[in-house]
RNA sequence: GGCCCGUUCGUCUAGGGGUGAGGACGCCAGAUUUUCAUUCUGGAAACAGGGGUUCGAUUCCCCUACGGGCUACCA
């Protein structure tokens, strides 16, 4: 509860397709500030232009949400009290208050088409429809009521537009900028309703949020300089007193240079932007998320939340229980955020290396199906992880840093070998393979083992050890030789030891 | 152009009238790891500029510069 109201937030993702970056920071910030006030938790779908995307986009934030765990508490499939939450299944409810307003006088009928309104824009320098020129263009201001009545009998495509007053100075209250004013002779007659009857943003978003009872409005800063037509419909309408706290996020910007992030930028860059994978419903072109990039959603969490937002502390790794626990408004901070992806790396990376390997086991799972590798034996799967997860960044590194545990090595790096390898070596190899058939398990069985050999014969550790893991993966990389081999057995570790000294001999 | 918002290391940021301006990512160096990664230690790296106010400003005020947003019958 705050201010004695019951704390009701709601987001309204863009159907133009994908769930961004500020995208889901909105969603998350809106989820994280109601779940701190026991409150709601609202998903509407603005459909009022490009409904060609709507289906597919519904279906797509829903699965966002769902993989990120911000699941609402009422959302357009399941309805709840406030229902419907479609835009376009709203459209008698917007005309309604739009033709209160022309009524009040707050706002009127425009007839002028695009066109007109281009070439005006063409002729004018900084052309706005509003207090200078309003009463020069043909809208119900300036005609009389027997010409629009005919106008509109006559279907002549008609918007309503506000009619913003005169010499007036608008102040209100942001929770994260604090007192923000606007000159309203500067601002224009914005359309609430269009041609088409469905409303704009500016009229829908007024409507929805008071019939609604959304009690705090969470948007990104680019909607600051439209705030003031919001404010004047909330008092025109004569609902003021509902009105709920503004909350402008700053923006989340292009790495490099300026601006606003994009789906482009992700492209140009070579990181993902989306949330999941997105096709355009058009088009058809896939953008890639981070999601089946191999990101953990806990740390796609984390990440966001801490683009623009921190708790004061040192502090950088939170649970979403935690996030919410100390999450407040007045530590969001106000300038826009560069996304850096190495940073984001950083986070998954973490969240990786502490994760339980027995819960990233499905993910990679369907990372090895795609190589065409099922695994029955799931502690195996299990051991793998845990030996390796603390070198990925992604889940998808897993194939790199792990393929030798499930296929034996495709080529061997024979420049690592070659310089020093001689008979000496090979026979310590066949004695060796011999030797770890008997009651050999563990690692360091196999080391002691390795050692106590090496030593018999007069041999350096240190120049075994890099064949023998040649031998076993292919190169120069990977875990521990003695762990790999532990992992793989003394079978295998043996086979491949085998095969590797006859590529090794053919050199 | 007009309006609105912003400005601390390269990036994300802490701090807020008296600080050695703190942390993280990244970068560099060293240690550990007989590979690599992890881990650990250390290092370089910032208060946009100019005026006020003040005993004292990175912090408060003003101006400038720079950055961003908006300026559609898109959101």
């Amino acid at each position: 509860m705050l201010n004695n109201k019951k704390v009701r937030v709601r987001f309204a993702p863009s159907p133009t397709g994908g769930l961004h970056l500020g995208g889901v920071r909105t969603v998350l910030f809106n989820y994280l500030f109601a779940r701190k006030h026991q409150g709601e938790f609202v998903l509407r779908i603005e459909d009022t232009d490009q409904s060609r995307y709507v289906e597919s986009a519904e279906q797509y934030i829903s699965d966002c949400l769902k993989w990120c765990g911000l699941n609402p508490d009422e959302s357009p499939e399941t309805g709840g009290p406030y229902a419907p939450y479609r835009q376009s299944e709203r459209k008698a409810i917007y005309r309604k208050y739009a033709e209160q307003l022309v009524n009040s006088g707050h706002a009127y009928y425009a007839f002028d088409t695009p066109e007109e309104l281009e070439t005006q824009r063409g002729l004018t320098a900084n052309f706005r429809y509003g207090l200078s020129n309003r009463e020069a263009l043909k809208n119900s201001l300036n005609l009389s009521q027997a010409e629009v009545r005919s106008l509109i009998e006559q279907n002549v495509p008609y918007v309503i537009r506000i009619k913003m007053p005169a010499d007036e100075t608008l102040s209100f209250n942001d929770m994260i900028r604090g007192i923000v004013s606007f000159e309203t002779n500067l601002v224009d007659d914005k359309v609430l309703l269009k041609a088409d009857g469905m409303p704009t943003y500016h009229l829908a978003v007024v409507v929805d949020d008071y019939l609604m009872k959304i009690s705090h409005a969470f948007r990104g800063e680019e909607w600051l300089p439209s705030a003031p037509v919001h404010i004047l419909l909330w008092e025109y309408l004569g609902w003021k007193a509902d009105m709920p706290q503004w909350v402008h996020l700053p923006l989340i910007l292009k790495p490099d240079g300026n601006g606003k992030l994009s789906k482009r930028d992700g492209d140009r860059l070579g990181f993902p932007v989306y949330a999941m994978n997105w096709t355009d419903p058009k088009t058809g072109d896939v953008t890639k998320g981070f999601r089946e990039m191999g990101y953990l959603p806990e740390a796609f969490i984390n990440m966001l939340a801490l683009l623009g937002w921190n708790d004061g502390t040192e502090q950088e790794i939170f649970t979403l229980n935690e996030l919410i626990d100390k999450f407040s408004i007045d530590r969001v901070s106000k300038a826009g955020a560069k996304f850096d992806f190495e940073k984001a790396k950083w986070f998954n990376h973490e969240y990786i290396k502490k994760a339980d390997s027995a819960k990233l086991k499905s993910e990679i799972q369907t990372i090895l199906s795609d190589k065409g590798i099922s695994i029955d034996d799931d502690s195996y799967l299990e051991d793998v992880i845990t030996l390796v997860k603390d070198r990925l960044t992604f889940l998808q590194d897993f194939w790199e840093q792990a393929s030798f545990f499930f296929e034996k090595p495709k080529e061997y790096d024979l420049n690592a070998v070659k310089p020093k390898w001689n008979e000496d070596k090979v026979a310590f190899f066949k004695e060796y393979t011999a030797g770890i058939a008997a009651e050999i398990n563990t690692a360091s069985e196999f080391e002691t083992a390795f050692k106590e050999l090496a030593q018999s014969k007069n041999l350096k550790v240190g120049e075994l050890m890099l064949p023998l893991r040649v031998m076993l993966v292919g190169g120069k990389f990977g875990p521990g030789v003695f762990e790999i081999a532990a992992l793989l057995g003394t079978n295998e570790t043996a086979s491949r030891i085998e095969r590797a000294l006859e590529k090794f001999s053919e050199v």
